[in-house]
DNA sequence: TATGAATGAGGGTTCATTCAT
DNA sequence: TATGAATGAACCCTCATTCAT
């Protein structure tokens, strides 16, 4: 459902009762039990449907033998355009992820780590070949994560700017300032 | 309270009872209300006692006629070091500020404004004095702001690095990435 | 169905869903109005299922003529005999007998009335033709037919003693403890 | 609560919904939840208000160097005594101990048994003694159980007979009944 | 004969809050 | 300052039942 995910993001997932929800959708509370099987099960949903277009994405795209600095340029442009299209999943994704049941959990957070293996990869391989100056490779991934994940919070789909123009806004920072002088 | 902030973060303003709350101090839920007023007003301060120590120790040390290098170093740092001694805190400031009732929203919204101002001068006086190549000053000083504020998911307060230490990691990264050539 | 009592005996009435049945059978939901009215007509049916039997057996066997010792012993095998048949039967019949619905109660009160008479009947005969010393008929049929009607608890269908040597058992300890010496 | 055995021994467990109870009782559906912890707990509570007293009362009058049949003569009126005292919770613990959840149905069942046993071992030692002629032990117990135990549905406190009167109609019967001649 | 979708009512339980003590 | 009792509203979820297909 596309309308739990635009209230979650809104008011949160504890924020938001299944009334509001079936509500929102011109449906009796009941009838809803037809289409899910719990509130949880509703945020599992919604967290895949974030993680796994961009998980999918990165690995159709990334290889192991592409340039570092084109790897970390791609991702920035693949999560800036997921983080654009699926707004108000990546906003429960990263607001909500504690709600999540804990059997539930770890599925959603392999996948979150898998992605971020991406970009501490292109960083050691960026390294590796001489190519950057990185004094720490989880924290540099951090910030690189923190300074496209926060896009959620402001991005404006009929902005002045593409989510692609600011992805390479945010790369050609992040570029530069690891680049081996 | 610090009880609440630690609660707030770990389950979120609306995934936290005040029974909870009332059980991690040992009272009865009826004497938390002769310490507070209300549910929102504990969330109220809550933010502002992040905003507050953020903004004070920001508009002390942060100058117009700094260097704004010097600047954005001094305000990643001053960042940093709030967010670590300010864990849950922020926990709360950055995930459920959507809970904050309109007329209080307002003036934290203005504090959060205020403290960002300080990054986009220091950004716009480094342009004017050619030290900066930037495109897009806003999306420029939302970058910095993600860089840092993400890190209040994985900041380990007992960590290998010090918060002063990774701040220096952003800002050299940062500052070098706009450094005009 | 079956499969009903079989629910009901193990949950109870209000303890088992339609759903539950449902599944048990392996059918959609809407699919059982096709072959029930309701959930109130499964709870009759089931009571008519047990009390039915054990009404035309023992009006078949038990004659104002007999034996009075001859009936009793009769009537406990018959008994015996039913619930052994009907285990899920009698479980509902007596544990669940409350929530049949006022209309549907009358016509089951009787027929539950009428099979006790034989008891009182037989007892009173036996009292009339010297052969019994009993105090008091109505609570001396009731014990009877406790001693009996529990055996729904207990009685294992691949026991030791088939309902027939249990029903002896009882009958002889009754006889005997009735017999005026 | 009195109230609560009143109601579910009327429309049983299952039945009875709490709010049935908070306006029996005359609060509202919350109110309730300062006296109780759960509904579960209700029933649990029940169960040992009934067989508590059993157990002790039979616990305390009963040895085993007592004649067998002063044994089940006393555990007769033991039995009916409290039947008659706690109608309500007699009905709910023999209608609805199925509800009971896993964990606390054990403790309940230990009991039960507990009871049981007085019964079986009255009845050993009469055989031993050469007072009793009984052909299963485990079955007559039961059959002595199932005549005082379906008293839960007829007992009239306001009847013609006292409870202990009643006993000792079964136990005469059974005492005679099992009598070696 | 079968079923997916729909629903109002109600299930047990917890909520933030108040108030008398 | 502290608390037990109280409450109306709301929580997630399931109920028995209906109806169009």
């Amino acid at each position: 459902m596309d309308a739990a995910a635009i209230l979650f993001a809104a008011n949160g997932y504890h924020g938001t009762s299944l009334r509001d929800l079936s509500e929102a959708l011109g449906l009796g509370k009941a009838t809803l039990y037809h289409h899910i099987e719990s509130k949880d099960e509703l945020l599992f949903w919604i967290h895949e449907q974030f993680i796994n277009p961009l998980l999918d994405e990165t690995s159709r795209k990334i290889t192991p033998d592409m340039d570092p600095r084109e790897a970390l340029r791609t991702i920035s442009r693949i999560l800036m355009r997921v983080i654009a299209d699926y707004r108000s999943y990546v906003t429960v994704f990263l607001n909500d992820w504690r709600a999540l049941s804990a059997e539930r959990s770890v599925g959603i957070m392999e996948k979150r780590e898998a992605f971020e293996r991406y970009i501490r990869d292109a960083l050691q391989r960026g390294i590796d070949q001489g190519l950057f100056r990185v004094s720490d490779v989880p924290v540099t991934c951090l910030g690189f994560l923190g300074m496209h994940n926060y896009a959620y919070q402001w991005l404006d789909p009929n902005g002045r700017l593409q989510p692609e123009e600011i992805a390479d806004i945010f790369s050609t920072i992040f570029l530069n300032g690891l680049e081996k002088k």
